[in-house]
Parts: structure tokens; C-alpha cells; sequence
DNA sequence: CTGTTAGCGCCTTCAC
DNA sequence: GTGAAGGCGCTAACAG
């Protein structure tokens, strides 16, 4: 900047205005000025002017398990599309489900002074999240609840969706229903083991212990449970799956039954058309939850604008996002029994 | 910072020394700043730390057509792991296959100083990713090769996947291939389409151009070009598909299809194992493309370290990553005609 | 081991 | 319409 000041025998203030389009400068001088900018190939530097202006980075966080996971990876175009709109960058960090990294990260993302936050979290304590403790970072959770601290968040209807897909197989004449869940420690794995248990209850059904097995959703894991209900001397002819990595799970393990089992599964998955199997899947816009966690966000980011008013608490907001059954069952599905 | 110098009767300079974990400082002093930084929740401010110490952001761009593509959310994760082992963070963006868009991302990234970007580039001409317009950020280019710019890259061997794929077609009796490929005009897309015609004439076999359909890939688009390749007098008895949004949309036109269709797709599917459908994949590790674009772009950052060395040019690599064929055929397939 | 001085690149403020 | 001071928060480079 200097430079380019010398060069054109002004002082580095003309340069910075004619750069940032501030007014009271004479159209002259801002050409000769933005010329030279061109020629010479400057690029201001973000972090002088925001250290000097005390503004955040136009970046906002995003923290997830796992990007690879196409129920995050929708989240993640779905916070960078509000993003966009409000001129600020996303940063993607997966926590691969380790505790001690989401703490690093937050901690690192409120140094590196992000606007704002949006996370999923690993556990059930979060007042590592706290924004007080974070330099007054704006914190949104996404998919669950907080507890311990006071922030907004995005929900999924997880109990609703559950409930819906259990008494779609009830309807369909099914009687023994397992279900296939995440660790009951979990916020989703519980809402969504309430809606199973709370569809059988209504239907007037006993729900048989015997037929639920609950793990960390793994592939591999949920095809050995799956091979396990299965197993039974009177197994189950329908089960419900809790995510889609319990759904693909049981897909495979399915396969080489004998008779048919229906499958109900929380998340859509992409071909479940094309399965020759009957599927029906808990289906949500993923991408919806990011935007309107985003939405949240900003709006928090930009209400801390004026200055701390501490007494801007309208109350956290909570937003559930609906989910629809859809069924994939191509044909008549026989009802068993 | 002051504050807390202030509070403890000590200069900043020892504050500093304190937090940084700097040696030449006594462990009581040590102690006790770091009991008031608790106490009074301070945390450093990162810019003003670059901005002294003149160093680039931690933080590397990633810049893709659609996060939510399962092949760009792999390429996601590759480089995030790379980055974090660098204690680098990653901003990701999605220019919807928008020219336009792509080059106001790379404007932004770069007056952000990031230290670097690796970069899916939407057209043919790169000039305007060169690193010398862009405050010498240092650029990776990943599935593309450069052109008109001078710059690393990884690809995926998309010439080679697809004259195997081909080869194992026509090694299982096919003799009617068609080709489901992306425009001519990307890189990617004439690449596969090469391997395909190359495996037809090393095996003595003629091109048919009516067995050819060229398109962006989508799903509808492939599910209408199939069909019609189907409705010819004598239809192809297998098709190649040069990516999965085509293979999808292949697999939904050939369910409907009276005979059997043998398929082989560019890029894996999940479930493929599933479908009750002759399917060959090519398929590749994504993530190790992320993975060695990072690599190739720290090594980059980091020989820029020292002082622009101009000449420090050892040439740029050219990273390619293999790819192998797999049957998901799960029974033997009839060999048709 | 600790403090002082100076300045990273930019922008706010106030003269002119 | 333009320029001269001064400082954002931090840390090198030197002193003591």
C-alpha cells in the first residue's frame, strides 16, 4: 500500500479510500489509484484491516463427525448457501466422533476469531460450547439439543419420524418389529427408540426387548444384529433402522434370509427404489436443517452487531424440521403372518 | 492482554512469552499468567499474532462443483485430514459449476489469505487461478489437469478405468457397448470417453456413434439418453457410464428393460451389491485424491516459506491415482447375443 | 529471566 | 478532497 502510495506521490490514506470506495475522493484519483492497484497486482490484507476495524471474519464453522457422511455433507451445503448469501466463507472440521478434537477445534475456531459457529455435537455435556467461554462466538447445535448451555438449535423430528414408520408397519399387518438403534446415550438414539417404542405402545403392541439392539451406527455391526434378530426362533418381520448406516446394514443382512423382512429406516438413501426389497425410509431435507441453522446463526451474529447488549436475550429459538415416510416398496408387500 | 499484564504487575511482553509456552520464562511466572488468562477468560487474538509475525492464515481453501457429490465430499475429507496433521483448518465452497462464481472465490480466498487452495476447476482455461495474479497463493488443481497455468495436480486415471472397465465388458461377450458420457469438452469427460473407444479398437471392434450419448451428468438426463439407446433395432447389450450421476440414471431406464443389460460406472456406488443387476464399477479412492492434492499444496506452502525464491521451480507434478475394476456381478452373467 | 522499543498493514480521527 | 498522527493486539529484537 505504501508502495503503491509512493509510486503515485499521494499518501496511503487516498490509497485506502480509493481502494474501499469511500467517498470524499475525487473520481480522478481513485482511477489513477485503482490503475496502479491493478498494475502492481495488490491485494489488501484482510487481517490489517479487520485487526484495525475489530470486525470477525466472514467465516463462519461448521463441526461434524464426519463429512463423508451424505447426512452432513447436505448439512454443509445447506450452511454454505446461507453463507453465501451473507458474504461469509464456511470452515468444515469432522471430529470423527473424538470429544477431545471437537474442544480443540471449537477452542481454535474461536481463536482464529470466526463469525459464528454451527456444530454437531459428540456428547451430551456441552458447556465447552458455552459462548461466553468462547470470546462471545455465536454457537448453534444442529440435530440436537443443547444441555448445559444456552444456545439456539436445529432438530430433526426424530420421535415423529420413528412413530410414523412403525405405525406404516403396523398398518401393513406387521406384529413383530425390531429395531435396529444407536446407543441409548445418544439424543437421536433415544428420540428415535421413544418413537418406536411409543408407535408399538399406541397400536396396543408389547414391545419385546429381545427385538431391539442398540450400537453405534456401523455397517458391520448393525449386519451382525441384524443376522442376530433374525436368528430368533420367532423373529421379527419387520425391523426399524435408526440411521442409514444401520439401514445398509441390515439391507445386506437381509438379503440372504429366507423370507421376506420389511425395513423402515431413519435417512433416505439414494437407489432405495432400485432395491428389490421392501424399504420404506424416514425421509427429512438435510439441507434445510444447515439452512436454517445458518439462518439462526446469522441472526445472532448480526444482533451482537451494535455492542454486547447484554440484554438481547429473546430466548433461545428451537426449530424442528418435519419428516415424511416414503415408501419404496415396489410392489404389494405380503403382510406376513 | 494488557489487562492481565496489568493485573499481575508485569509487562505484556511476559503475558505473551506465557501463553505461547515460550521458553526463557520462569515456571512461576508461567503460573501464574496462566491462572489469570483462565480466570479472566482471555484468548489470544490470532490476527494480531499473523499479522506481527507476517504468517499466512492456517487455513486452505477447497473449492469444488457440489459438496454434496459423494466423489467431492471423499475429496473433502482427504484434504481436511492432511490439513489438520499441518494444523491447518479447510474452507469449503461450491460454485454449482458457475465459471463465474469460481473466480469471485478465488478473489475472496486469496485477500483472505489463505495459505492455499486446492481447486476442481468448472472450465479450460485456468489463467485466472494462476497463483502470480493471486498474491503468489499457492494452487493444486484436483481431477484437471492445468492449462494456461503452471501448477500441480492430481487426477484420477480416468483413461485407464475405462478401457479396463471396457476390456472386461467385452471379455464377458459383450459386443454392443454403448457410452453414457459427460460434454466432450471437459477433460474428464473426453478422458473416459477415450478409454472407451480405445478398449473397443484394441479389441478389434468398431465404434458405433449411435451408441454414444454425450451430456452433462444428471440422472434425468442419463435415464432418457438410456432409453434411447435401448430403442434402437439393435440395441447395446452393456453400456459404460462415465460417472455415478450417469450410472444412476442407467439403472433406473435398464429396470424397465425386457433383457438384461450388463453395466460398468465410473465412480463407486453404495449398495451396488445390492441392486440385482449385472453392475461393474471403476472405482478409485477419493479421499487419497484430497489427501495427495494437501500434500502436493503443503509442499508448496512450505517451500514458500523462506522468501520467494523465484527460482525454485523443481517443475510441477503431475500426481495420478489408479483405479481398478469391480464386479458386483453377483451371480454368472449370460453372455448376450 | 524480564522489560522496552518498535512496527506488522490498515483505518479512524481530525486537521488542513 | 487530502494528509498526518496514532493505535488495533501482538511479538521480534534487543536491552538490562
Amino acid at each position: 500500500m505504501r508502495e503503491i502510495a509512493a509510486r503515485l506521490g499521494v499518501s496511503s490514506m487516498t490509497v485506502s479510500r480509493a481502494i474501499r470506495g469511500d467517498s470524499g475522493i475525487s473520481a480522478a484519483t481513485r482511477e489513477r489509484v485503482l490503475e496502479a492497484v491493478a498494475a502492481v497486482g495488490y491485494r489488501p490484507n484482510d487481517l490489517a484491516r479487520r485487526l484495525r476495524t475489530g470486525e470477525a471474519h466472514e467465516l463462519v464453522g461448521l463441526i461434524v463427525t464426519n463429512l463423508a457422511n451424505p447426512f452432513y455433507a447436505q448439512l454443509a451445503v445447506g450452511v454454505e448457501a446461507v453463507a453465501t448469501v451473507h458474504g461469509a466463507g464456511l470452515v468444515v472440521a469432522s471430529t470423527n466422533g473424538d470429544l477431545e478434537r471437537e474442544r480443540q477445534l471449537v477452542r481454535d475456531m474461536a481463536a482464529r476469531r470466526l463469525a459464528g459457529l454451527v456444530v454437531v455435537p459428540v456428547g451430551n455435556d456441552h458447556r465447552h460450547l458455552s459462548p461466553r467461554r468462547l470470546a462471545d462466538l455465536p454457537v448453534v447445535l444442529a440435530a440436537v439439543p443443547p444441555r448445559g448451555i444456552d444456545v439456539d438449535c436445529v432438530l430433526v423430528d426424530d420421535f415423529g419420524g420413528t412413530y410414523e414408520a412403525c405405525r406404516a408397519l403396523i398398518a401393513r399387518g406387521h406384529r413383530r418389529i425390531g429395531f435396529l438403534g444407536l446407543p441409548a446415550s445418544l439424543w437421536t438414539g433415544s428420540e428415535r427408540y421413544r418413537g418406536y417404542a411409543a408407535g408399538l405402545e399406541d397400536a396396543g403392541l408389547v414391545l419385546d426387548p429381545r427385538y431391539v439392539s442398540q450400537h453405534r451406527g456401523d455397517v458391520q455391526l448393525a449386519a451382525a444384529a441384524t443376522r442376530k434378530l433374525l436368528a430368533l426362533s420367532d423373529p421379527p418381520t419387520a425391523l426399524i433402522t435408526a440411521n442409514n448406516r444401520n439401514t445398509i446394514g441390515a439391507l445386506r443382512a437381509v438379503r440372504h434370509h429366507p423370507t421376506p423382512v420389511a425395513l423402515a429406516g431413519f435417512d433416505d438413501i439414494e437407489l432405495a427404489d432400485l432395491l428389490q426389497l421392501p424399504l420404506s425410509v424416514v425421509s427429512y431435507d438435510a439441507a434445510e436443517v444447515g439452512r436454517e441453522a445458518a439462518r439462526l446463526l446469522f441472526g445472532r451474529i448480526e444482533e451482537t452487531g451494535p455492542r454486547p447488549t447484554d440484554e438481547r436475550r429473546t430466548g433461545t429459538q428451537r426449530v424442528v424440521i418435519a419428516t415424511h415416510v416414503v415408501d419404496h416398496q415396489q410392489d404389494e408387500d405380503p403382510p406376513p403372518q
